[in-house]
DNA sequence: GCGAATAATTGAAGCTGTCAAGCTTTGACC
DNA sequence: GGTCAAAGCTTGACAGCTTCAATTATTCGC
């Protein structure tokens, strides 16, 4: 009689991955309700935030480039300029194309980013607290998680 | 003379951690938009199907508790219920105390919730392009993490 | 110059979210 | 047992996000 056992390799490779992901993802989704309390003290929504850490100062942006970085139609877009603008944290700019308008930071809206980008980056307490070998392993395994996906 | 190097064990490990944390929330950011197209398949916005998942299929849970694992206010559970219901993948049930109601999957519900889940586990493609080794360390260094958030 | 395409805006509609006010029910206390 | 505060949910008002269809202004090809 024989045992014929067949190894799944395929699978089990997805396996180790979809665990990996799933932490990650739990992970993630228990650091909005942090973010966006951090963003709440300077009176921001995520995707004002969001755009807004678009925003080189250097660099501005046209209106649709906003909207494709932020996976979203054209006239979201339009209001979310609209509210940061009223609150003097961008201003529009006619280009030499005068269709287009380009979104550029205040200095005021310099600060807020400033506030906004500290908020995205700080780790949560549970990665700082790893070891530093785990966290280098993690930092670097990330780069390559990065780098395999294109670009 | 001297040379005095203060070597900064601190802000250095801070700085491991924040780089590894940067690239876990591009990373996350990124496949936002991949789990709202998947979620669109099914009709669901992100709320109801975070909703939807928190529901186990033998262990209804009661509207107070939902709000507390959405980190929102009861009275915006209230609205995601209805349109659930409205939808016939969830009903509300009465329990002892008559005050609390409790949301229970429809065998509909269950089948959604089934494509819900399995929107959310899928790995996208640079993780389960990672190495094997790497997969294993990336899982292995998460379940730390998750250890390390306290349960 | 004419017409198609592009960039941004507007208006309508639905969802998420908060807060304050209200309802019913429960539980504690006398 | 009666009263009153608290708990659980709902409602209404309001603001923001989001999409789609329609509109306006401008540019580009021909």
């Amino acid at each position: 009689m024989y045992h014929i056992t067949v190894v799944p390799t395929v699978t089990r490779s997805t396996e180790t991955a979809r665990e990996a992901w799933e932490l990650l993802f739990e992970l993630s989704l228990a650091n909005r309700a942090r973010l966006i309390a951090s963003l709440e003290e300077v009176d921001l929504t995520f995707p004002q935030a969001h755009a807004l850490r678009l925003l080189d100062p250097d660099r501005p942006l046209s209106m649709s480039e906003i909207a494709e970085r932020l996976v979203c139609d054209a006239s979201n877009v339009t209001g979310i300029a609209d509210r940061l603008e009223a609150r003097g944290l961008v201003e529009r700019r006619a280009g030499d194309d005068r269709r287009v308008k380009a979104l550029a930071l205040t200095p005021k809206g310099v600060e807020v980013r400033r506030h906004v980008i500290e908020s995205m980056r700080r780790p949560p307490e549970a990665i700082a607290a790893l070891s530093q070998a785990d966290q280098r392993a993690l930092r670097d395994i990330l780069r390559r998680v990065v780098e395999l996906s294109g670009r």
